[in-house]
DNA sequence: ATTACTAAGAGGCGAGTAG
DNA sequence: TCTACTCGCCTCTTAGTAA
């Protein structure tokens, strides 16, 4: 961030709030002042400074001064608030996904037997043979990680190798064709934090999406 | 704003981007002054005042420093993100309106057939005779009506008193039950800012909707 | 390597006041 | 009244450095 957002945020959202970020309000130093809890000298002082930084037009009157926002203020705004929107994804907001290629082994581990009985139970129904990979923005998805209660599938032992514990979030998945509940799964010894998200349903994703690699997927919670 | 939120705003968003707004991060005096473009010695005793504050856990070890946001931390970036979403409402997000009720003349008003044959070129529909009244919140709506282009309807001199020219704003009107295509107006001597909008539609919104008083409607842009 | 103390210097703050 | 200047005070910053 900007060194002078948060030197003038608080001028900046006085303004804004007052002038609904496009009008022209009309004030005073005095009356800014009391409002921000500092003296009418330094408020002045700052309103020099923040009109020669061009984040507002300024003009002095009689009766005190009428202000509004440039665009350079607006933006500086804009951006506060966008970077504070991603960090802060509530629950409800579903985050988005891009589809990107996995290494085509998620299928043959979620296929096995074992696991596919504990999805039923756990779960509520069998997952297709077969994993989408979606890549999402790793601060949004972790926060939407932790406020998602986990369902541990357990790990065990197959001929060959050994199929480790899994923990799976229910959600919904959706895009411009269609809706279906799955999971995120989460194999226990990955190395967390992870910007790819494994998800499975009963479905094969890919084509009941008619997906292709980029394409974009909302990942949301389960009521 | 709180005095605090400003003051310690640039290293509270550097350790929730980095941490997640959850997370422990491990990092170091060093480079987070660095990331800050501040010197390693007002980080330090920055941290500690937050730690002081309740604004942060913090932990020093061999190799640097741990930090988590405490949830007063995060309630401070939480209190900043709503109070911009509020300022800046982005043209795409339809506002909120809660019905109230008008003094009935509004029906009258837009009656008129010299009202009416307007309405049809202007905005393509006949008007129901009867407005819906919302009440909405004035920085929003300040902020929806600045990213609207206006359709003037003339005013007219009609038998017995004059009726004044109207500013229109086509909108999507939406509830649970129903969405349609409508209209905001505002006469044109009303004084703003005013927290009420009226809207028209060519159906009976207050029977379309099913509403009663103090229900909620969506107003929303046209694409 | 670190963190964080001390002390000096930079710079912000507000009282007084001119215009 | 108002804005905005000067100037003393005091807080915040950073260099040096100990642990």
């Amino acid at each position: 961030m900007d060194k002078q957002t948060s030197r003038y945020l608080d001028i900046l959202l006085a303004i804004a709030k007052d002038g609904s970020l496009f009008d022209t309000v009309s004030t005073s130093t005095v009356a800014l002042a009391k409002q921000l809890k500092s003296s009418q000298q330094s408020t002045s002082r700052k309103l020099v400074e923040m009109e020669l930084l061009g984040l507002i037009r300024r003009r002095t009157n009689q009766r005190g001064i009428t202000i509004s926002l440039t665009d350079r203020g607006v933006g500086q705004l804009t951006y506060l608030r966008d970077e504070l929107i991603q960090i802060i994804t509530s629950e409800k907001t579903p985050i988005l996904g891009m589809v990107v290629s996995g290494l085509g082994e998620g299928g043959y581990y979620v296929g096995q037997e074992r696991y596919q009985t504990q999805f039923k139970k756990m779960l509520g129904f069998s997952a297709f043979p077969g994993t989408l990979n979606l890549r999402i923005d790793i601060t949004q998805f972790k926060h939407f990680l932790h406020q998602k209660k986990q369902i541990v599938i357990k790990g065990f032992k197959g001929e060959h190798r050994t199929f480790g514990p899994l923990n799976c979030i229910p959600v919904m998945l959706r895009n411009k064709k269609n809706s279906v509940e799955g999971s995120l799964i989460i194999p226990e010894r990955t190395t967390h934090p992870e910007d790819i998200a494994e998800v499975i349903a009963k479905d094969n994703l890919r084509s009941l999406f008619d997906i292709k690699d980029n394409d974009k997927v909302e990942i949301g919670a389960i009521e």
